[in-house]
DNA sequence: CCGCGAACGTTATATCATAACACACACGAT
DNA sequence: ATCGTGTGTGTTATGATATAACGTTCGCGG
């Protein structure tokens, strides 16, 4: 897995595959990747940033695909509970995952500028982190790591 | 810095030093510890769990050192922003930092079944993530890193 | 004594999230 | 074929978290 977000790339790709990875991922799992999942997962790869979830509602909505907070609530957890997105506790924000289908703890690099955020591995962290617990007999279940600070682009402009 | 939260230890005496600790550091760094500052910091000390900022003004209520929000959110972010408390993300809610002084990366151990919480030292996973941060240009300033699971008792509960 | 900055008090409102219940539909069991 | 069951969706209502904005107080240096 690279680090993605800061870069440019190629947008049509990314959300065809993504989408597709995902269709995939649920037929085999038996699981239902239904419009309004689908769609959500669309628009936060379409976006490609962190939205709110009224972000994506006010989307749904001009569709006519859903309009009140549950509606987005129940698609972004189920993409979220897959690995297709990932929530940033920071933000109160979901992102689609960068590397869906890959088993990854994800660290997110958010800057306080520009609001981008880039996903980026986060297995050396991960590792210590479960490291640590273990010795304690914590059981980690799920790992969030966030990091605040200035993106490459804010940097230059900062100085 | 050892990880706390998880043992038992003389809390009175905990209380003391911590108040004491960010006391001095106040009158070091010309900051005011004023009564409501002061106050919260007992507070999370003395329940020794995260709090939600709503939780804290219940408490203040009561004592009528404060009513309305924004004075237990002005506190809170004094006490987050001078390392006396820390604010768990993926919980919105704040604890007493249990080093006070001590410049560190604490990382979380919240347990989902009892909902207590750990800090443990974040050195190696805070360095890992810097490191990698680096080599893509990102300048980081904050870093949250936050653990989801069982704690040593429940895992124990559990089987 | 005045001006200033920092903290606090208060009102109002913004933002994020979920409980609870009704309805629709697919699907396997009888 | 129909009935129960599970899963997803639509909707209402409400709960929980957070901050903007503005006035007041108070200590301190000019």
């Amino acid at each position: 897995m690279e680090t993605k977000g800061f870069e440019h790339h190629d947008h049509h790709h990314c959300i065809a595959t993504s989408l597709r990875t995902a269709e995939e991922a649920c037929k085999a799992q038996g699981l239902q990747f239904t419009p309004v999942r689908r769609r959500v997962l669309e628009i936060l790869l379409d976006e490609h940033r962190a939205m709110g979830a009224y972000d994506v509602l006010d989307v749904l909505r001009k569709e006519g695909l859903g309009s009140q907070p549950p509606v987005a609530y129940r698609a972004l957890d189920f993409l979220v509970a897959n690995g297709f997105a990932h929530r940033i506790e920071r933000l109160n924000a979901f992102v689609a995952c960068a590397a869906p289908g890959e088993r990854h703890a994800p660290c997110f690099l958010i800057c306080r500028a520009c609001s981008a955020v880039a996903e980026t591995p986060g297995r050396r962290a991960s590792d210590a982190l479960r490291a640590a617990a273990g010795e304690l007999g914590f059981k980690v279940e799920r790992v969030a790591i966030e990091a605040e600070g200035l993106c490459p682009a804010c940097v230059e402009a900062d100085a």
